[in-house]
DNA sequence: GCCGTTTTCGGCCCGACTGTTTTCAGTCG
């Protein structure tokens, strides 16, 4: 059976191919479908086994019955046409960066020319030249793009866990070395997606040049790709394109909104706007000429009469209807965890680190940390923490800790004596738990289960039917933002990690935090942001 | 090809930047 993302590639598949042919609107519709294609929390077949084809975003009549065909053959006939008329090697030629559908059609029926091999033969031999709209630096320009092409990575998404780290680096080098005011990340990156495309800074500067020169001059850029009066593009060392743009305050707000997309919702935005006779674009909203909004992101919603929307949520455009009938949940914030399930310590961590965690714990308001002691790596069931570190976790004064112990549903019967609540993960078996763990302390966390939503579907299941929390985050053994929707549509509840006694610019908490808000976490439905249960009154940390 | 809280037909964003140009086309986001 074929993956969703499959499917979805099919699509794109699909649409590269009718960007080749000059189709004005078709392109757009096949990359719309493909992406609610691709953010499915089911397969595709069991979508398609209940009817529920024309239900996803952007699947119409036609689209829904390509899929039809593609779930039950394996094939589209549609692209297999495409594929009989185009020539494949022109979406290699389409996908160098510079060159586009319009340029790829013309070397094909101008030149004969079908794909990379052939434009480098051509190039070498001169017959580019004279070529209209073909100059010396166009020419160099592709000889550069053909020469990179097997190692660019065109289309790479990079994991946002990676990017992290970055974007906190250029933020604090532009905040503390360049002359700005604001500063702000915008696109996917602000929307917490699993996965960054490209990283979009603005700021708001009267000496844009000195931004830029500052900006370029970090040690990770490693080149520049353009520069503008108003915005600059570089790479940095790991093929992360990073665009910075330099606004006006008075725009700053429509820009903020206009960058952070998604792309659906903007549409969806500007649908509205013009309904409301205004228009929206990255300067503002208009009415007429006269700027009506445009300083803040609340001013430009509240202009158009939606509520303000988080950017997490901000997706297929009907987040935009919901805000609107006030059925939009209120995702989880940093000051609703109060709590983290999901600590290790090893099991000679000293009473200075000890009170180092306490200590960050205690500055962000989290009173209950909950900790797994580490066992040697070949350990065979949970471990049980030293009587030196039970008095230094005992002795701390800024925290509740609280011992846990790791198990799989096959040790889960032998449990160490100490532990408060165990954190069930899956077992060397791959498969889906088949038994129910005897709870002689409670299950409270199902964790290390992995970003894909249909291998984590038993175990979420199984999460909800023992009332335990399963936790979300980045990285491949925790679930993302469309697993965690999957759990809390089930009625099951998400632990989010804190990231706490982490160095600063760890993506942990705050990145779990965004797939929680993506998902649509509501407070009440994140075992950590409440109290603990049994727990002691205790003084609440200041904040 | 999709979509609709004025529409089942007629829209579907548009500005920055680059390279080529005598005023614009293509790409990108």
């Amino acid at each position: 059976m074929p993956t969703n993302a499959e499917a979805a590639d099919q699509l794109r598949e699909i649409a590269d191919l009718l960007d080749v042919t000059g189709e004005r609107f078709k392109p757009e519709a096949y990359r719309r479908a493909a992406r609610s294609v691709e953010s499915l929390t089911e397969p595709l077949a069991a979508v398609a086994g209940r009817g529920g084809l024309r239900e996803i975003p952007g699947v119409g009549e036609a689209i829904a019955e390509k899929l039809t065909e593609f779930l039950a053959t394996g094939r589209i006939p549609y692209l297999d046409r495409l594929h009989a008329e185009i020539p494949s090697g022109l979406l290699a030629l389409m996908r160098l960066p510079g060159l586009g559908p319009k340029t790829a059609r013309r070397f094909w029926l101008e030149l004969g020319i079908e794909g990379p091999a052939e434009l480098g033969d051509a190039i070498a031999a001169g017959r580019l030249v004279g070529v209209a709209g073909f100059g010396p630096k166009k020419i160099e320009q592709i000889r550069g793009a053909l020469a990179a092409a097997p190692t660019a990575r065109t289309g790479h998404r990079f994991p946002i866990e990676e990017v992290y780290p970055i974007a906190r680096s250029i933020v604090d080098a532009l905040v503390a070395g360049a002359p700005t005011e604001r500063v702000e990340l915008a696109g996917s990156f602000r929307r917490c997606r699993e996965t960054v495309g490209d990283l979009d800074v603005l700021v708001t500067s009267d000496a844009a040049e000195r931004v830029f020169d500052v900006f370029s001059a970090l040690p990770e850029v490693h080149e520049i790709r353009m520069r503008g009066p108003t915005k600059e593009t570089v790479v940095m060392r790991n093929g992360l394109q990073v665009d910075l743009r330099v606004v006006e305050p008075a725009a700053f707000g429509a820009a903020l909104q206009y960058f952070t997309g998604s792309k659906d919702h903007n549409v969806r935005l500007r649908t509205i706007a013009r309904d409301a006779g205004l228009k929206i674009n990255e300067y503002g909203v208009f009415r007429g000429e006269e700027r009506v909004a445009g300083a803040t992101e609340a001013d430009v919603y509240e202009r158009m009469g939606v509520p303000w929307i988080p950017p997490e949520l901000r997706e297929d455009g009907h987040e935009i209807d919901a805000a609107r009938a006030g059925t939009l949940p209120d995702p989880v914030a940093a000051r609703d965890l109060v709590g983290d399930l999901h600590l290790h310590l090893p099991p000679l961590a000293d009473g200075a680190t000890i009170a180092r965690i306490g200590a960050d714990a205690h500055r962000r308001g989290i009173a209950d940390l909950g900790v797994v002691v580490d066992g040697p790596p070949d350990a065979d069931g949970p471990a049980a923490a030293p009587d030196e570190l039970r008095r230094f976790l005992r002795d701390d004064r800024s925290t509740r800790w609280h011992l846990a112990a790791e198990a799989t549903p096959d040790t889960v019967r032998s449990p160490v004596a100490d532990v408060e609540y165990l954190i069930l993960r899956p077992g060397r078996a791959p498969a889906a738990p088949s038994v129910v763990p005897d709870r002689p302390v409670p299950v409270r966390l199902v964790a290390h289960v992995g970003p894909d939503p249909i291998a984590a579907r038993p175990w979420i299941d199984l999460a909800r039917s023992i009332d335990a929390a399963i936790e979300v985050g980045p990285g491949p053994e925790r679930l993302d933002s469309t697993g965690a929707r999957a759990a809390l549509a089930v009625g099951g509840t998400l632990s989010v990690p804190t990231g706490v006694g982490l160095p600063e610019r760890d993506p942990l908490g705050p990145v779990a935090l965004g797939f929680a808000r993506r998902a649509g976490a509501t407070a009440a439905r994140v075992t950590n942001a409440r109290p603990w249960p049994n727990g002691r009154p205790a003084a609440r940390p200041h904040r």
